[in-house]
DNA sequence: TTTGTTACTGCAACTAAGTTGCGTTATATT
DNA sequence: AATATAACGCAACTTAGTTGCAGTAACAAA
């Protein structure tokens, strides 16, 4: 089940992903706003606006659950399947707006697909 | 600094990915051997076994640890970066041994990937 | 505006994968 | 056999994420 009541919480929770473009981990969010926010309530709301289609989650490169704003997924369905570049210096992680070709797998059903693609970012390559 | 002395327990790992085809995780490792092996060890050799190019290691869709053979990689240069395919009934891993093809991403340098498909294998697809 | 339902929150305690420090054991070299 | 040290076991720790429960607040209805 999803969002039903738009609490203070809430609202910080999605101002933090609408000032910027990047992606950011649960334990970002927990670092910069536990002393306002109760951990297990960010855990919570990132998992409902995930349910409503409104966040999509992944996994970094260390295991870490990241979150950012998704593009045309509803609560019924995630479309969202782009992949996602991880900073190795700065540790930044972006949505990359592409299309993955995945290679062609016989006999088996295919129904996720992540890719994590690691590097130096636009900032850290100069 | 990888493997230097031939143990009991690098002699026990070893034969584990050799009798199947899978890849296998620490944590399974752990569950099959932890009364023989202790778990440290298991984390360390297969920390070492990697390091000398013999095994590769991925994080599978819940972020657990798995490990699996090398094809043609050495301890200097891990030169593997096929995708993993985990099977969302089973839980089982396999390398899928074909080349992927990265979306074009401007003015970052590209390092590693990791693409993890994630679907029902042959066995569970039946 | 008040009341009442219940979604949401905070707290504390917990779970589980993986790590660290250190004293002991065992491998391999001389 | 002696010895240097890689490898091991144990216990305690770290940390991301979860759970249960009691208290709080959002919101609809009166």
């Amino acid at each position: 089940m999803g969002i039903i009541r738009k609490t203070k919480t809430v609202e910080i929770l999605l101002n933090e992903f609408n000032k910027n473009e990047v992606a950011i981990s649960a334990k970002k969010l927990i670092d910069s706003l536990g002393n306002t926010i109760n951990k297990t309530t960010i855990y919570r709301v990132l998992d409902k606006l995930e349910d409503d289609g409104v966040l999509h989650s992944f996994l970094g490169k260390d295991g870490l659950k990241w979150y950012a704003k998704c593009n045309g997924c509803s609560s019924s369905k995630h479309t969202d399947m782009h992949p996602h570049f991880q900073c190795l210096s700065c540790g930044k992680v972006d949505c990359i707006s592409t299309n993955v070709v995945l290679p062609n797998i016989p006999n088996r059903q295919i129904e996720f697909s992540q890719l994590l693609i690691q590097g130096k970012c636009e900032v850290c390559c100069a």
